[in-house]
DNA sequence: CGAATGACAATCT
DNA sequence: TAGATTGCCATTC
């Protein structure tokens, strides 16, 4: 009985094109649990590395990157979402209003419960 | 089974 | 405006 709530995390994540970005809540919503943008963030702390996500594309709600201790830091982070074509504000974070990915209804494939 | 965990988000000070 | 607090919840141990 595999986590289903990890799951659809990951297939939606795995959907994301390149270029675009996710908040932990975006994807928390598309999963049916507005509330569990917490729990998505433990999704992509404990990803397994063989799904070969772009994690780095999942960014917070108000555009910031994810903390210190991931991706060896912000800057590497920003660094390959700016290879992707994203582009940041002045303060450094994603400019969402370009590249927020719209999570499309067929990206949740739903499990057998 | 209860307590702990965590890459959030909204609210408060 | 920045920092602290609170609510939240699936998964781990």
């Amino acid at each position: 009985m595999p986590p289903r709530f990890f799951d659809q995390v990951y297939q939606i994540v795995s959907r994301l094109p390149r270029g675009k970005v996710v908040t932990y809540g975006q994807l928390a919503l598309a999963v049916g649990n507005p509330r569990a943008a917490r729990t998505v963030g433990w999704a992509m702390h404990r990803a397994p590395p063989e799904r070969k996500l772009a994690c780095h594309r999942v960014v917070s709600a108000s555009g910031r990157l994810a903390p210190d201790h991931v991706f060896g830091g912000p800057e590497i982070q920003r660094s390959m979402l700016e290879e992707e074509g994203v582009t940041f504000l002045h303060d450094g974070r994603v400019n969402l209003d370009e590249h927020l990915w719209e999570i499309a209804p067929r990206s949740v494939r739903q499990i057998i419960p």
